[in-house]
RNA sequence: GGGCGCGUAGCUCAGCGGGAGAGCGCUCGCUUCACACGCGAGAGGUCGCUGGUUCGAAACCAGCCGUGCCCACCA
């Protein structure tokens, strides 16, 4: 032990570069991230990662979420191994797999292909899925890889993907299942068709463009003798080809008279019926619409409701079909338009044009513009699947948090519409359909029947594949072996939360809840996080196309995980937040404190050590430090001989400084509070431990022996190896990497500290027969003048807490105004002194527990009666007619609410 | 059009009923024996605007302005 001490003499500064591989590799062969199944999902703690694309690779979105899961694995695996309880240790697991990603996949091996010189037309739909897989097999790890850079503690030993056979089992018998129960359907539809891919694609998949195009107003002639006409605004004129009738508003006076007559498809010839539909606006334009079914979902429903025929003049290739007639058939829709346009003009029906901004759909993936077409697509029926997710979510049995985003998923749940699930591409879940050759019989099966049951003729799959999130709606379970019953679905099924951000609550998130409820009867996850987005420092979206995204990987490079992790995890506060570099700088500068005050400590202690003699009265028989490293923790914690002498105030300051910390560090995290966590760590290493603790102490453990004892020393070399192991342990979720490290000169063993138990709060440290008195506080004080003066540092401020006139605690920094105005150096401090100045002109406060007020008050009534005093107030408040009075009615139905809540707490508690 | 955020120091953000704060940046001074990824001392802010509630508002309420994101079929 005491030789590896001795290399950190060297050591003067943490370097992740060094450290984090050798870290991870004993992490990976610890075994420890992949936990036996055994016992119950309800004893357990699980995570299902949101599956990467294979084709990605790690941006700053993955980086937070990993961060975030990841501290919550880890703080519950360390929880989980709390050695304290006689129960049986819990496990922890996180689900770890990769995304087949349909279209962006197979856009990556199409332009690989288009390099070489073919298409996978040519080569054929076998032979692409060859080297669909053969791709994945070279490009589809990296991101895994990726997220063990950032320390990641999945489980690597079972990987998923949503297209290995396991899998595929799971996704043929959901199909199966929903078509037998009659949910799932063939339609013709009109789809959102992106011609650059191909395929239909969901609406969820579409990205509007703001664009400004040209409204024109098209003069169509009414049919018969007397003349008349009606005028009709587009933007994309080119469609009117396509026109089967002319609707009107039906309250619309003006055009009464024209319902049931006909007008006359310019350039066409067709008849038009005009129809009468709510769906018209009066107000826009002239109030005459252009209904085409074919190309525009509105005039598709329109359509529908009068039965309308579809006349398709745009094709899958993008290009006018001959339905379009001879002139135009061929033309791109852009060109089409141009034509048709002069066309109109030549026969002068073109009566306005003005210039137009609105919405225009592209396709998220391709890029290209989407062309509503008619086809025929594979549907399923959402509102029987959603109507028990709804239930889910109102009744808690699935929270989101942060709340707000409960109404957000409620009302899309309420107006959800049927899901177009089968996609015109080559990779992908196939969809279990055949079509008999003969009699066009559709089977549908888990496994490839042979002949027609109807007339024993030929069999043809279905050539379209499965939307990728039909299969990513089954991740929760699908990765754990369901159908069957096995071992992992039954230890880590339901799984505890589900962290990702908001833009795919719809897109997967709510198709998980109502998948996993239908298929297993429980939800898949009891709480689903929704993360911050984190823009681009300059406010806008991190993308790549705008070239406005930062690399989490170079960032790790340069100042590594922990920092990138801290980072993070420190800005993700609110909804939307921009990257900040400054927060990445701070998390680094953190782990190098942190490893610097160990090695200060170390190294100290390692001395104090070396003079042995240590008293029985201390730490039993051998000296505080030895016994405290071999001590297994609760021991340790439980030992009173390492509490502080009574007069040493600043010992006990820090230690209920750090019990205080670690209760909260813990709420936090089960508060999904990240940024919180993470800064209060930042606050306690910098401002209480480093800035001041270990100043303060320093002359303490002078080895010159002159103004301790050894008596002192060892028994503040205990408290200091007490604070670090816990401070350490404690900042572990966070910052894995360093924390790990330095276990490794604390741990004393070979124990890994992500397998050890997370530090919990622990009172008994604060000796009650032991507050500090002011008295002591007085003791202190002389104490830290005479530290002062032994290194010659300038008077700090040392003044009284006080009450103000209305009774309440000044807070310290009001003491700290108070003193500044009041005393210039330390000889004019009143004596009765209860607080006492930190480096840089912070004062904290130290109560006559030697803490801080308010968690002194805290700690003295307890979590109840705080509650019940909050609830006296705001009771009291209410009782006052003069508020209830003049207060807005709003503020009394706050004050209200916040009493119901408050209520509903203290029922809690 | 609907919903949800955000506007506090030059930058990124905490604070959310009684003191205007942190990190970074800036100025000045430190080879103080854990750390220059450091230490100490500073400069810098009508807390978006207008009203209201309150003994007291950066914080609570209403309205406005600016800004971002999500959802939505207005040709």
């Amino acid at each position: 032990m005491p030789n590896r001490i001795e290399e950190l003499e060297h050591r003067t500064r943490f370097e992740p570069a060094e450290v984090e591989p050798r870290i991870t590799q004993r992490w990976l062969q610890s075994g420890l991230f992949h936990p036996e199944p055994q016992g119950s999902a309800a004893e357990n703690y699980s995570i299902a990662i949101p599956p990467p694309n294979i084709t990605g690779s790690l941006h700053m979105g993955h980086a937070l979420n990993g961060a975030i899961q990841d501290v919550l694995i880890r703080f519950n695996r360390m929880q989980a191994r709390d050695g304290t309880t006689a129960q049986p240790a819990a496990r922890t697991k996180w689900i770890l797999g990769t995304d087949h990603a349909g279209i962006a996949t197979q856009a990556q091996v199409e332009k690989a292909l288009k390099a070489e010189g073919t298409s996978r037309q040519e080569i054929g739909r076998e032979a692409f899925e060859r080297r669909v897989w053969e791709w994945r097999e070279h490009y589809g790890h990296r991101i895994i890889e990726q997220f063990k850079r950032l320390g990641a503690s999945c489980d690597y030993e079972e990987e998923r993907f949503t297209l290995d056979d396991g899998y595929h089992r799971a996704v043929v018998k959901v199909f199966v299942d929903l078509y037998e129960q009659g949910l799932i359907y063939r339609d013709r539809y009109i789809v959102n068709w992106d011609p650059g891919s191909r395929s239909a694609i969901s609406d969820l998949e579409v990205e509007e463009r703001r664009e400004t195009d040209t409204l024109y107003s098209i003069r169509y002639d009414l049919d018969g003798a007397d003349g008349g006409s009606v005028t009709i605004a587009t933007v994309r004129p080119e469609t009117m080809l396509g026109d089967t009738a002319v609707a009107v508003n039906p309250q619309d006076q003006r055009y009464r008279e024209l319902v049931g007559r006909m007008a006359l498809l310019p350039l066409i010839g067709r008849h038009l019926p005009i129809i009468a539909d709510e769906y018209v606006k009066r107000d826009f334009g002239t109030g005459q619409l252009k209904v085409t079914p074919a190309h525009d979902p509105n005039d598709f429903e329109i359509g529908q409701r009068h039965e309308l025929e579809q006349v398709s003049v745009i094709g899958e290739d993008g290009r006018m079909t001959s339905e379009a007639g001879e002139r135009f058939a061929g033309l791109t829709v852009m060109q089409a338009r141009a034509a048709v346009v002069e066309a109109l003009k030549e026969e002068g029906r073109i009566v306005g044009e003005e210039p137009y901004e609105h919405e225009v759909p592209y396709s998220h993936r391709s890029g290209e513009r989407i062309e509503p077409l008619i086809s025929l697509q594979w549907f399923m029926r959402m509102d029987e699947l959603a109507q028990p997710a709804i239930e889910a979510v109102t009744c808690g049995a699935v929270r989101i948090v942060p709340d707000n985003h409960r109404r957000v998923y409620l009302d899309w749940m309420a107006n959800i519409r049927p899901w177009c699930i089968s996609r015109q591409l080559w990779w992908g879940h196939r969809l279990p359909v055949y079509y008999c050759q003969t009699c066009n019989h559709v089977h549908v099966a888990t496994s490839a029947p042979e002949h027609c049951e109807k007339c024993g003729g030929e069999l043809r799959q279905e050539e379209d594949v499965l939307d990728t999130w039909f299969s990513s709606a089954l991740w929760p379970f699908a990765t754990l072996g369901w159908p069957d019953e096995t071992p992992q679905l039954q230890a880590f099924y339901p799984t505890n939360v589900l962290s990702t951000a908001r833009d795919i609550l719809f897109l997967w998130v709510a198709r998980m809840i109502m998948m996993g409820l239908r298929f297993t009867g429980q939800v898949p996850f009891s709480d689903v996080y929704i993360h911050t987005v984190i823009q681009a420092p300059d406010g806008r979206r991190m993308s790549k196309s705008l070239g406005t995204g930062i690399d989490p990987l170079e960032e790790i490079e340069r100042h590594g995980a922990d920092a990138v992790r801290f980072g993070l995890l420190a800005m993700s506060s609110s909804q939307d937040v921009r990257y900040s570099a400054e927060k990445v700088q701070q998390g680094q500068a953190l782990a190098n404190k942190l490893f610097n005050a160990a090695r200060f400590v170390l190294l100290k202690v390692a001395e104090v050590d070396v003079t042995g003699a240590g008293s029985g009265e201390i730490a039993g028989e051998s000296g505080a430090v030895e016994s405290l490293r071999s001590l297994p923790r609760p021991e340790a914690v439980e030992d009173r001989s390492i509490l502080p002498r009574p007069e040493a105030v600043e010992d006990r300051w820090i230690l209920s400084r750090l019990e205080q910390i670690e209760a909260d560090t813990a709420a936090r995290i089960a508060d999904y509070d990240f940024s919180h966590a993470a800064l209060g760590l930042y606050d306690f290493v910098y401002g209480e431990l480093c800035d001041w603790y270990l100043e303060l102490v320093k002359h303490r453990l002078a080895s010159d022996g002159s103004s301790t004892s050894e008596q002192d020393r060892n028994r503040l070399a205990a408290i200091l190896l007490h604070v670090l192991r816990e401070t350490v342990a404690m900042s572990h979720p966070v910052m894995p990497f360093v924390t790990e490290e330095l276990w490794s000169y604390l741990g004393g063993g070979n124990e890994l500290l992500a397998g050890a138990s997370y530090p919990c709060a622990d009172n008994s440290l604060i000796d009650p027969e032991a507050e500090v008195s002011m008295e002591r506080a007085i003791e202190a004080i002389t104490l830290i003048r005479g530290w002062r003066d032994s290194v010659g540092a300038r008077p700090g401020l040392i003044v009284p807490a006080r009450l103000n006139a209305k009774g309440y605690e000044t807070t310290a920094a009001s003491v700290a105004r108070l003193a500044r105005l009041e005393l210039t150096s330390a000889a004019d401090a009143p004596a009765a002194v209860v607080a006492v100045p930190v480096p840089g002109g912070v004062l904290e406060v130290l109560s006559e527990e030697g803490l801080d007020l308010q968690a002194a008050e805290r700690r003295r009534t307890g979590e109840r009666e705080r509650l019940e005093a909050e609830i006296e107030r705001v009771r009291a408040k209410l009782a006052n007619e003069r508020f209830v009075a003049k207060a807005p009615e709003a503020v009394v139905a706050g004050e209200r609410s916040k009493l119901a809540h408050l209520e509903a707490e203290l029922g809690a508690v």
